[in-house]
DNA sequence: CGACTAACCGAACAGTGTTAGGTTAACTCA
DNA sequence: TGAGTTAACCTAACACTGTTCGGTTAGTCG
């Protein structure tokens, strides 16, 4: 079936569809033969909306963390913090399938840099010197990725009962769905407070 | 050539191998086939000495994470804590390249399981209640996992020149490798006081 | 000496990302 | 209106990946 009337595939379409399995299989579920099959279409169509899967997992995580908000620092730096730290997780934990992939560096995102570029403007703004603003920017996106990370609900949470004998502090409470998740809310908000009271 | 006079394999070899192809060429570097030519053996072979790859990975991160020191509690559970996370972030940057694979989260990883127990037990001893004695252990995690995740030296150190004009708060000397790696250290130093001093 | 096991190998399977070359619809312009 | 170009898809293949199956033989035990 050569040139439809219609294009089936947009870049826009592609990478939802594509986010759409990672946040339903995970990120190993995610391959482009079946990424084409979800959108009605053969493997080889793809790459003439898209560069390299490398890529388009690239474009993915751009468009999940430009929810981020940096604009708290208009009112007060240690707002500005808070509100990009929380907005950060947030938009994280609504796809935390793709996290992993954050891992490997923020090596070609370029709207990542942009916004940690902003934020370190604010900070030296805020009298801090260059080198604090850019330790102190640092210093958040450790307890951000790090909550994201080792999270409880999505690290260990798959079967409580193998866990109990073994580890006799672990309390199995902190393994239940529920509890966990808001034991991440919790820690994290610790963390934060904490570090940003430290300053 | 069946089977030789003296064994060629054996488990620990083939993690030391396999970590040292890790460290050179990254995780994604290290294919069975290429570790088993590396032991001047063919991919098959393998399987007799390890199950998977996956738990040739976690067992060669058990190694790496159990130079992890947990011994500073018994002086005082502050001291543990600064001890204990400084010692988890020099081994995860021993092997930086195999700190994505951590990402996927501990699911299988007996000891980080029994290190994380014992870090608990010596917090509710210490007087924490034992949801604060979580919440506590998993921040501490947030901030050396964050820490090895996005550093500077490892994240976009590749070609300083292409940064500089783009962002302009981000200075250049920031990426230069040297620097990079003493701002990465200071930055976690200054995430790890502050935390444990605003507990 | 015979049976058995342990250690390796060759070949294959199903799957991966990606590319080359082909086919045809839709658009552009004389 | 008709020719030429481009855009969007296809099939087929390549070089990989992790893993398994069925052999072949060296060492070991009874």
């Amino acid at each position: 079936m050569p040139r439809p009337s219609t294009p089936l595939l947009s870049p826009g379409r592609i990478r939802s569809v594509a986010l759409a399995i990672i946040d339903r299989d995970g990120l190993d579920g995610l391959s482009m033969r079946k990424l084409a099959a979800e959108l009605g279409v053969q493997a080889a169509s793809l790459y003439g909306h898209v560069r390299t899967k490398d890529q388009l997992l690239n474009d993915i995580a751009s468009t999940v963390l430009s929810a981020v908000d940096v604009s708290g620092f208009e009112v007060d730096w240690r707002e500005g913090l808070i509100r990009c730290a929380r907005s950060y997780r947030a938009a994280l934990l609504t796809h935390p399938n793709i996290v992993p992939f954050l891992a490997y560096g923020p090596a070609g995102r370029d709207e990542s840099l942009q916004r940690l570029d902003l934020l370190h403007g604010a900070l030296v703004d805020a009298g801090w010197s260059r080198r604090e603003a850019t330790m102190i920017a640092a210093g958040l996106m450790y307890i951000v990725f790090g909550a994201a990370l080792s999270s409880f609900s999505s690290g260990f949470s798959s079967d409580p009962a193998d866990y109990v004998d073994r580890y006799p502090h672990l309390d199995r409470a902190h393994l239940l769905p529920g509890v966990a998740r808001e034991l991440d809310r919790d820690s994290f908000e610790l963390a934060l407070a904490a570090f940003v009271r430290g300053l």
